[in-house]
RNA sequence: GGUCUGGUAGUUCAGCUGGUUAGAAUACCUGCCUGUCACGCAGGGGGUCGCGGGUUCGAGUCCCGUCCAGACCGCCA
C-alpha cells in the first residue's frame, strides 16, 4: 500500500490510527530537537512530526535531509496536536513518522509552491506541471471539471447526444485564418483545423440527430488576447424543428442550471434587446448591464449654438455617472487623457456637473444657457449629484468610444461586482456588414445564418438593412456564446453566397457538399455554441481564461513549456513536399 | 501590421538628473534554537544588468537596432 489516506481527511477522530501517506513535501519547520514537514498532496495538507526523543534514530536522520518539493512515503500515527491551526482543515491533528521513504528527491523549484507564489506568469507556464500544484490552479482545473459535467449532464438530459466531428477538415477563405495541415497522403494539399464544427453539426441535423452537442476544441490562428487562446473549446449545440424562440429558451435554462448549481445564485429570466438598442444605449453588442450608465444622443439640441466642436460633429452622445458630480478636475483630467490615447482614439470630453443643489456647471458653460443644459439632463436622465460625460464625432467612432469609457469607468468605481450575474440575450443582428477594405458584404455571424422571414424582400435592395435570425449571450458584458437559425433551403443558401460575392464555382468548391445535403430533405435547425474557456472564467469570477487552461499558450501562440511551435526535420518537410522560404530558415 | 509597458541575484523587484565595490525581500547553503505552522536568530554563497551596436573620460541608467514577455488597436465569419 503506498497510502491509505490522503493528506487532507485526518480528524481528531482518527488520533491513534496508523496510517501511512505519500505527498510531497510542502514546507519544511526544522526546530533542531523537532522537524515538521507539511506533506501536500491534491487534497491538502498533513503535518508531519520528527523528534529527536519520540522518532528512530534513523527516520529522524532522514528527515534532516529532505528539501522542498521532494516525494515521500511515511508511516505513523495519528496523534493530537499540542498546539492547534485552525487555518486548515487537518490543523488539530499532526502524524508521529516512525518510518520513512524518498520515493523521488526533487531539484529546488525555480519558484514558490504556495498559494501565493513569487514566480512570474512566464515563469510559471514553463513550469506548469509545479503551477498545477498551486492551489489556486488546481482549484480551476477541478472548478472547471465541474462546469462540464454539469454541462454534459444536462444536455444529456435533455435529448442532446455527443458527437464527436472530425478535426482534419478543409479550409475556407471566409472569417478567421485557418490552422494548416499538410497532407503527406495527398502532397501538394492541406487539412485546415476547425474554426467551429459548424458545417458537420448542420449536417448532423440532415442526418437526422436532431439534437446534438459537443464539449470541442476550436482552432483560429489569429492574433491573442487575454481572453482569446489559438485553440479553445466550445460547448458546441444544434437542434432541429426548432425557432429561435425555442433556442433561447432551452439555453437559457442551460446557462441558469449551471449558475444555479456552480455558484448556488439564483437568475430571473434573462434580459433580451436587439443589437440597434444595446449598440445605440451601450456603444457595443456586449453591455454590461450591472449598471446604468446609458447613453442619450442629445445631437439635436446641442447643434447651432455656437459651439464648434458639436455643430461639426455628427452625432453628440454621452451618459451620467451617479454621484459623481463632486468629482475634482484632476479626476475628470484623468478620464479626458484616458479618452486621447490613441487606442481609443476621441478628442476630448465634453462635461457638465449637475450639483446637488441643481445647479449646472459645465465644459461648454459659454455656448450653452443653463435651461439647454436641463433639457440634456432630463436625455441622460441625470440627477442632482450627476456627472455626465459627452463624446462628438462620427456616430459609429463615438459609440464604440463611449462604450469603453463606460465600461472603463464603471471597473474604477467598482460598479462591476463580480459577485453579480447579469445575463441578456442581444437578439435582431444585422445579416451583413459591408467591408471597407475588400468593398464587399461579409456575414456578421456566418454564412449558413437565416434572414428574417420578413426582411427577406430587401435582400437586394437593402442588404445592410436585413435582420438575422442570430442571437448572442452577454453575461457581464462578456460575450459568452452565439448562434442563429440556419438556412436550411439550397436556392436561399445559394442567394446568400450570391450576396457574399461568391462564384457558383467558389462556393460549389468549398461549399457544395452542403448544399447539395440540404437538397435532400434538411429539416428547420439552428444553434448555438458557448465559450467554455470564458464561460468558466465567468462562473470563477475572473476574466483572464489563461489560468482556467490547464497548458495555455503565450500572447504570441507559443507554449513555452513544449517549446512550440518548433522546426521541424528536413526529411519531415520533404515527405510533407513542404519547402520553407530561405530568409525564415 | 501598429501603439504602449517591461526585461537587473534561483525568484519578485528597487536602483534619481550617467559617476567608487549594483541593493532589498524571498528562495538556497551552514550553524543555533524544547511545539512550529509566513517559525525565529546568526552567518554565507549567488549578477555577462536580455542581446548587438553607438554617444561619453565613464552606461544598469542616454540613443539606435534586435529578441523575449505582457496589455491593447487592427484582426477574431
Amino acid at each position: 500500500m503506498i497510502r491509505s489516506h490522503n493528506c487532507g481527511e485526518l480528524k481528531l477522530a482518527d488520533v491513534n490510527k496508523k496510517v501511512i501517506l505519500s505527498g510531497w513535501v510542502q514546507k519544511i519547520r526544522n526546530k533542531g530537537f523537532i522537524i515538521w514537514i507539511d506533506l501536500r498532496d491534491r487534497y491538502g495538507i498533513t503535518q508531519l512530526v520528527f523528534d529527536e526523543k519520540r522518532s528512530p534514530k534513523k527516520v529522524f536522520d532522514i528527515a534532516k535531509n529532505i528539501l522542498r518539493e521532494f516525494v515521500i512515503q511515511i508511516s505513523g500515527h495519528v496523534i493530537e496536536r499540542e498546539s492547534k491551526n485552525d487555518n486548515i482543515r487537518t490543523g488539530s491533528i499532526e502524524v508521529l513518522v516512525n518510518s520513512i521513504e524518498i520515493l523521488n528527491p526533487s531539484k529546488t523549484p525555480p519558484f514558490t509552491i504556495e498559494d501565493i507564489s513569487d514566480g512570474g506568469d512566464e515563469l510559471r507556464m514553463k513550469y506548469r506541471y509545479l503551477d498545477i500544484r498551486r492551489n489556486k490552479i488546481k482549484e480551476n482545473l477541478i472548478f472547471r471539471h465541474k462546469v462540464t459535467m454539469e454541462v454534459r449532464k444536462y444536455l444529456s438530459n435533455n435529448g442532446f447526444i455527443d458527437i464527436e466531428t472530425p478535426y482534419l477538415i478543409k479550409s475556407t477563405p471566409e472569417g478567421a485564418r485557418d490552422f494548416i495541415v499538410p497532407s503527406r497522403m495527398n502532397p501538394g494539399e492541406f487539412y485546415a483545423l476547425p474554426q467551429s464544427p459548424q458545417t458537420f453539426k448542420q449536417l448532423l441535423m440532415v442526418g437526422g440527430i436532431d439534437r446534438y452537442f459537443q464539449i470541442v476544441k476550436c482552432f483560429r490562428d489569429e492574433d491573442l488576447r487575454a481572453d482569446r487562446q489559438p485553440e479553445f473549446t466550445q460547448i458546441d449545440c444544434e437542434m432541429s424543428f426548432v425557432n429561435q424562440e425555442d433556442i433561447l429558451n432551452q439555453f437559457e435554462n442551460l446557462i441558469s442550471h449551471l449558475i444555479k448549481k456552480i455558484n448556488n445564485y439564483k437568475l430571473d429570466k434573462f434580459t433580451r434587446m436587439t443589437y440597434d438598442q444595446a449598440m445605440r444605449e451601450y456603444g457595443t453588442d456586449k453591455p454590461d448591464i450591472r449598471f446604468e450608465m446609458k447613453l442619450a444622443d442629445i445631437t439635436k439640441n446641442a447643434k447651432g449654438f455656437g459651439f464648434k466642436v458639436f455643430d461639426s460633429s455628427e452625432s453628440i452622445i454621452g451618459f451620467p455617472i451617479k454621484k459623481a458630480a463632486n468629482y475634482s478636475r484632476k479626476e475628470i483630467d484623468y478620464w479626458i487623457n484616458w479618452v486621447k490615447q490613441p487606442q481609443i482614439g476621441a478628442e476630448g470630453i465634453v462635461w457638465i456637473k449637475y450639483n446637488d443643489d441643481k445647479t449646472l456647471k459645465s465644459s461648454v458653460d459659454k455656448f450653452y444657457s443653463q435651461d439647454v443644459l436641463l433639457k440634456w439632463m432630463k436625455t441622460f436622465k441625470a440627477n442632482p449629484g450627476d456627472l455626465v460625460f459627452i463624446l462628438s464625432g462620427e456616430l459609429k467612432k463615438i459609440l464604440k468610444q463611449l462604450g469603453e469609457l463606460r465600461l472603463n469607468i464603471a471597473q474604477k468605481i467598482g460598479l462591476r461586482d463580480p459577485t453579480v450575474f447579469a445575463p441578456l440575450w442581444i437578439v435582431d443582428f444585422p445579416l451583413f456588414k459591408y467591408d471597407e477594405v475588400s468593398s464587399r458584404l461579409l456575414a456578421v455571424h456566418h454564412p449558413f445564418t437565416s434572414p428574417k422571414e420578413e426582411d427577406i424582400k430587401i435582400l437586394k435592395d437593402n442588404p445592410e438593412k436585413v435582420r438575422a435570425n442570430a442571437y448572442d449571450l452577454v453575461i457581464n458584458g462578456n460575450e459568452i456564446g452565439g448562434g442563429s437559425i440556419r438556412i436550411h433551403d439550397s436556392k436561399l443558401q445559394k442567394e446568400i453566397f450570391k450576396l457574399l460575392n461568391l462564384s457558383d464555382e467558389e462556393v460549389d468548391e468549398q461549399f457544395g457538399f452542403l448544399i447539395d445535403a440540404f437538397k435532400y430533405g434538411a429539416p428547420p435547425h439552428g444553434g448555438i455554441a458557448f465559450g467554455l474557456d470564458r464561460l468558466v472564467a465567468i462562473l470563477g469570477g475572473e476574466e483572464i481564461i489563461r489560468d482556467f487552461i490547464a497548458f495555455p499558450k503565450n500572447n504570441s501562440g507559443r507554449d513555452s513549456m513544449i517549446d512550440s511551435p518548433s522546426k521541424i526535420k528536413k526529411d519531415q518537410l520533404d515527405d510533407l513536399g513542404v519547402k520553407i522560404k530561405k530568409h525564415l530558415k
